[in-house]
Parts: structure tokens; C-alpha cells; sequence
DNA sequence: CGCTGGGTTGAAAGCGCATTCATCGTACGT
DNA sequence: ACGTACGATGAATGCGCTTTCAACCCAGCG
């Protein structure tokens, strides 16, 4: 009742197991003649190969993998609720999941995905390490020192995650250019609508991306020769209901209201634009709304949201592009791969309404060679940032 | 330059491999000292446990795996697209993804996914088959035949599909109540508002699916002494653009109107909306409309969609229950899943709108015991058809 | 007709780990 | 102090496959 193994089918085939192999694995190396006769044997005996024993004999598994923080209490109850979690996080980790797969799969690997626990992530990603040829890790799921130890055996890219400088950290990464997108969003509020009192609504400090959209936002200021703010108006965590809260934080704080809220997210700024509303405060009226991510959620909510999209699929596409290239070269050198964004004019921040659904949506136009410079002229449909991969 | 392996951890700590193993695989079997010798030898060197090895060696992978057919073209252009490709497969890909996940990492498997090309499904489902454990498919995705050629040697679950009867095929199944859930659906559209003039837009006839839901419709129509329709109003695809079509038809096909149409999806109800509401229908007053699926934008159009909600991350965790199950007794009876759906009533169907976003959607209720009779009176929160679990 | 070379196939040696069995040491009993 | 028993460790084997390396077969050639 054992599973059939080369043996079996080398029996039945009259052949040796090596034979056996080669039919899967070069079966042009074998005569017509001898490949059907294993392959009859094989379809006969029902024989699976052993993933295992190939990859241990070949060293490699022909896996990709992908570590990811939880999005949830794994034992949560009602699984019946559609977006009880934290939407953006889980609506960010299935398009990545879904860009790797793609990608993956273009290059003939399988996908492991692996969400961490709280608790023992340190398990967790060696356990994947263990059984992959090379993995992607969303940013802050574990500690960079350990991601450094492991890619010296393989590869791993980190995602949504920028570089580490102080000690230089060696790894390939994927991340989006928040501080361009969140520059020209901002741009586009003081340039194109006239808004002078910003603010900006921001979420823990040791969020990367978060403070580096903030650094957009500041440099918008710079370069308008407005005063630079030093900090976020307002700092609470990235749900929509802390949406609703950095509203209530922002309009009982009294003193002068801003003429526009950057929102560090669009899961924050949804959930704003619905405080808003219950106060009675009008969009983009008496006050313009952006967020950053660009989820479907912001074109259905009124006033549409306007936003930053990132390329979210793309990221996990990049990851295994990144994986991929390591993969054939060890020793090629680090490399950040930014990937561009692009501003999304909807009617939070006081742009006509548009008739379809479709929004600005420039292709990723501009070649893709290494070192490629700083953003040049947004492109078309406002896409900024990118493409560009910084070496170190 | 080679990954350490136990060799080298051992060498480095003065064991012998067998010990560097036991740390791992059972650290109280080894005396403290020993251990910490071990750890930190393997710690110096970055050791990492090879997967294959362990999986080779201990004959199992600890891995579950999922196929599911590709949602879209791989080589496909615009990544940045929200929702460029068929949303409701991949939404309801990730649902289940994502609920695999889940349960899979609570019984500690991780979880390999695949995406079936159109081209090779056979070898794609036999290398996944090579490195897992127990996989889950989609309904669809291969042919059952296959299935059952592989489930002979390994846990095989299918997703949202029957259980076949020509062959009676001896796989377990996770399905929902597709039945029940239109029939209560289309009940309550009769009962409830009083409407007999249905329609229903169905899909391809060969979507196992859409023909139950179909089937519920009709039993709705028996109940109420009202004439059976004997085939789906109209047939069309199952995307939003394919419900713009149906309405089309339905429209300028001539003749009565019907007071309500009960689309086979949510996706299609969605794209019927705006199609109705482009050709200046008012929807519920001069025609109610019902989907099936509980797509979240269901809740984001206007009017919201009153929709059957299907559990679908609980199919997922539901295919992990039957996969660890089987895992630990495989001669157990095929078991055939039938998950509970339920009714969500919001205005489309001319229901008063709700305040909040929260929908009717009751616990699972009712005993989990195989052979649960037919639904039985719609429970809190008019879930029905489950759970049940009917056994061969 | 013997020799050479390309095309096929087989024998055998691992790949890195789990696991069984034997061995060793030690705490305990009498 | 000696035998016993148990806990800790090591030696050795095998998991199922890939991959040399060598053996083999036969066509083509001199």
C-alpha cells in the first residue's frame, strides 16, 4: 500500500530506476521505445515522483517561498465575515501572494506561502527556508539580522521593505516609491487645488512607509516654499477605524482646520471620509481627503478617493524576478527595485468627478536597466517613482 | 560554500548527526548541555534543516497543497489593474487561500499553491501531488478521474463541487448549499414580496454551481404552487460584463417584463445594476435583483445587493479539517462537506435599507452529525443548508 | 572485417536527515 | 561494592531520486 517509487516502475518497466528518471527528467535522452514502456508502467502503478527525494537529490526544490505576518487571530471565530480583519493588510498580502504565484509559475516554480505567528516567527521562516530554493518576506515579519544569516544560503528578497543602512543589510528588496507617489499627491493639492494647510495623518513611527510618505509630503511643502511641518498632524494606527479616530483627534483638537488630510493609507482615509461625513464636515469641500494604496474600496466610496496606487501585484512579480536572477547568480549585487506609482485623481480631493470607473493608470513605461536614475518627468497618467533599481 | 548540514553542526559540536537530529526533532530527548552545544553550533554555521531531507526521511512533507484553475492569462499586460481579471474567481481563490492558510498552519502544515495553466494541468497537479501531503483542488481545475488515480495514495479534497455519482467518486468535498441557499433566496422574494414573475440568469451549463442554485430557484417556484421554470431565463458568462449582457437580453428580448431576476453570481448581479440603471430601470421598484456569492462590493453598490452569502474562507478551513482527518485515518468513509450559506437581505430585492453595513448573518449553528437532514426552517439569521455532512 | 564513436542503458554513489539498535554511563537498589 | 535499569548518545541503515561513469550496442569507416 506503499506509494510506488522508482523501483516499482522500473521493475514493472523492465528498466533500471535511472531510466526511470530520466523519462521525467530528460526524456529525450531515452529511445521512444523504452519512454513508453515507463510511462505505461508508471500510469499502471499510479506513480507520483517524491518531491523530497528529487529535490534532495538534485538540490533544489523548484518551491518559492513567501513569509508574511499574520493578518489574524488564526483562531478567530466568525469566518463568515467578509472584511473583519485588517482589510488592507489582507487585501495587500493576497495580491502579492497572487503576483508571486504568477510569477512563479512563469518560471516553473510552485508557491509556499506561510503566514508567522506572533509568536514563533523565528520557527516559522526557517521551517520555509528549509524548504524552498529562495523566499520573499513582507517587511518587519522578522528581524532583518536573521533574514542576513539565512540568504547567505539562499535567497531572500525583502518586500515593502527599504534597505537598511546602518549596518548595511545584503539583501535584494522590492518596495514602491511612497516618498515620490506621497510628493506628488501633494503636489497636486497645492499646485492644482490651491490648499496651503495640510496635514498629515500618520500612523507609528517604525512604520518605513509610512515615514517615508511622510518625507513626500514635507518635501511638497519645501518645494511650494510652504513651511514644512516637522511632524504628522496626528499619529493613530492604520485601520479605518483609526481613520475615524485621527477625524475626531484632527477636528476637537480645535484651533484652525486644515484645508486638506493626507492620509498615511486608504484604509485610514475611507474610514475618515465616513466620520467626516457623520460630522457633517463636507468632501473636498470644507475638506479634501487622500489616501495612499489605491484599494478598489476607495473608487466606491463618495466622495472616490483620491490616492496613490501601488503596484501591489507587481511587487510580488518583482520578488521572484529579483529570486530568480539571485538564483541563477549568487553573487550578483544586492539591488532595490522601486516600483513606480502613480497618483489617482478622484473627487476627495476636489477633482471633477469621472464618469467610468477607470482612473488614471499609466503603463510602467521606461526600460528597467539596472542603476536606472532618479524618477525622470512623471509619465503618463501621473506615474512617478520608477522604474528604477538602486545598487548598492 | 555548501549550506550546512548535521554533518557539519555536528562536527562543530562533537556529536554525533543522530544528536544534532533529536535536537530538532525532540530537544527533550537530550540532555541540556548537549542541546545548547548543538544550538549554537548550528547557530555559528546558519544551519538550516533541509525540508527534503527531513521530508524524505520521515515520509511526509508537512505540507498541504491547493490547485486551483489560473484566473487569468499569466503573461497578461497592466499588473497595476485592480481588478482587471474574472474578481470573483480571484477573490473567491484568495478567500480560500486564505483560509487554508489558516487551518493548515493551526495543524502546522504549511500550504503550496498552484495555479493550473490552461495548457498542462495533468503534470501540474502530479508535482504538486509529489510534494505534499493531502491536497485540496478546485472543482473543475482536473479531471476527477485523476483525482481519484492520485487520492489512492494521498488525501485529495474537492472544492465546491459535487460529489459525482455516474462513477461515484470517492474523494471528500467541501461544497455549500447552493440549493438551499436560492431556494430560501427565492422564497423569500415570493413569499416576502410578493413578486412571480422571475427570471433567472444562469451561466454555462456545464457549472455545477450554477445548476443547483438553478434548481433551488425552481423548487422555490413548486413550493409556492407557482409555474416551474424549466431552464434559466438567460445564459451568459459569469463576469460583471456578462450580467450587463443577460439584462440586455432579458430586455430587449420583448415581451412582460419580469418583477425580479436572480443571477447565478454576485459578479453578474453587480454588472446588471449598472446596466439597469444606465437604461433607466429602477431597481427594486421596477425590477428586484439577487446575486449569490457575498462579493463585498455587493454591499458598496447602489441599491446593495441582497445576495446568498457563501462561507468561503470556511471552505478552505473546512478542506484542511478533512485533509488532516483523512491524513490520520485513511480508510475513513468519503466524506462530502455541505457548508451552510445565508441570506442577506439588503435593498435590491426591496428590502428597506439597512443602516449599517452589517448584513444578517448568523452563527453556524445546529449539530454537526453525518446525514444532517434537509434545511430545515431558515435559523437566526436565515442561514440554511448546513451543516451537514452526508457520508457514502 | 576490425575499429571508432555516438546513442542508450545500467550500476553505484550519494543527497541530508530520521530512526532503530547497540552501547555507554550513571543513579539506584540491596 | 556489585548488579540493574534507565537515560543519553553513537553507528548504521534507508528514504526515493539524480547523476556520474562505465558498459554496451550498433552504425559507419578504413
Amino acid at each position: 500500500m506503499n506509494a510506488p517509487t522508482v523501483y516499482d516502475v522500473a521493475g514493472q518497466a523492465g528498466v533500471s530506476i535511472a531510466t526511470v528518471s530520466r523519462v521525467y527528467r530528460a526524456p529525450d535522452s531515452v529511445r521512444a521505445g523504452t519512454r513508453e514502456k515507463v510511462l505505461e508502467a508508471a500510469r499502471e502503478l499510479g506513480y507520483v515522483p517524491s518531491g523530497n527525494a528529487r529535490g534532495l537529490a538534485s538540490r533544489n526544490t523548484r518551491v518559492l517561498g513567501l513569509c508574511f505576518p499574520d493578518y489574524a487571530d488564526p483562531d478567530a471565530e466568525d469566518p463568515d465575515s467578509d472584511y473583519g480583519d485588517d482589510a488592507e493588510l489582507m487585501l495587500y498580502s493576497d495580491e502579492i501572494i497572487r503576483g508571486m504565484e504568477r510569477a512563479a509559475r512563469r518560471h516553473g516554480y510552485a508557491l509556499l506561502i506561510a503566514a508567522s505567528l506572533a509568536e514563533g516567527p523565528k520557527s516559522l521562516v526557517a521551517d520555509v527556508a528549509g524548504r524552498v530554493d529562495g523566499f520573499a518576506v513582507l517587511a518587519r515579519t522578522v528581524p532583518t539580522e536573521e533574514l542576513e544569516v539565512i540568504s547567505r544560503r539562499l535567497p531572500v528578497v525583502m518586500l515593502a521593505g527599504p534597505r537598511e543602512d546602518a549596518p548595511l543589510d545584503h539583501l535584494d528588496h522590492v518596495e514602491v516609491a511612497n516618498f515620490d507617489g506621497e510628493l506628488a499627491l501633494t503636489r497636486h493639492l497645492i499646485a492644482d487645488h490651491g490648499l496651503t494647510r495640510l496635514a498629515f495623518a500618520g500612523t507609528a513611527e517604525d512604520s518605513p512607509d509610512g515615514e517615508a510618505r511622510f518625507r513626500g509630503f514635507q518635501a511638497a511643502h519645501l518645494e511650494a516654499g510652504l513651511p514644512v511641518p516637522e511632524r504628522p498632524g496626528v499619529r493613530t494606527g492604520l485601520t479605518q477605524g483609526e481613520g475615524e479616530e485621527a477625524v475626531a483627534q484632527l477636528l476637537d483638537r480645535g484651533g484652525e482646520l486644515p484645508e486638506a488630510v493626507a492620509f498615511a493609507n486608504d484604509q485610514m482615509a475611507v474610514g475618515a471620509l465616513s466620520e467626516l461625513r457623520r460630522r457633517g464636515v463636507r468632501v473636498p469641500e470644507d475638506l479634501a481627503v487622500v489616501g495612499f494604496d489605491g484599494i478598489p474600496l476607495g473608487r466606491l466610496v463618495a466622495p472616490a478617493l483620491t490616492t496613490v496606487r501601488q503596484p501591489m501585484r507587481r511587487i510580488g512579480e518583482e520578488a521572484v524576478e529579483l529570486l530568480v536572477a539571485r538564483l541563477e547568480d549568487r553573487t550578483r549585487e544586492p539591488v532595490s527595485q522601486v516600483l513606480p506609482v502613480s497618483v489617482v485623481r478622484r473627487s476627495s480631493c476636489g477633482c471633477p468627478p469621472r464618469d467610468g470607473a477607470a482612473a488614471v493608470s499609466g503603463p510602467f513605461g521606461g526600460s528597467l536597466g539596472p542603476g536606472g536614475g532618479p524618477a525622470g518627468p512623471a509619465g503618463p497618467g501621473d506615474t512617478v517613482g520608477g522604474p528604477s533599481v538602486t545598487q548598492s
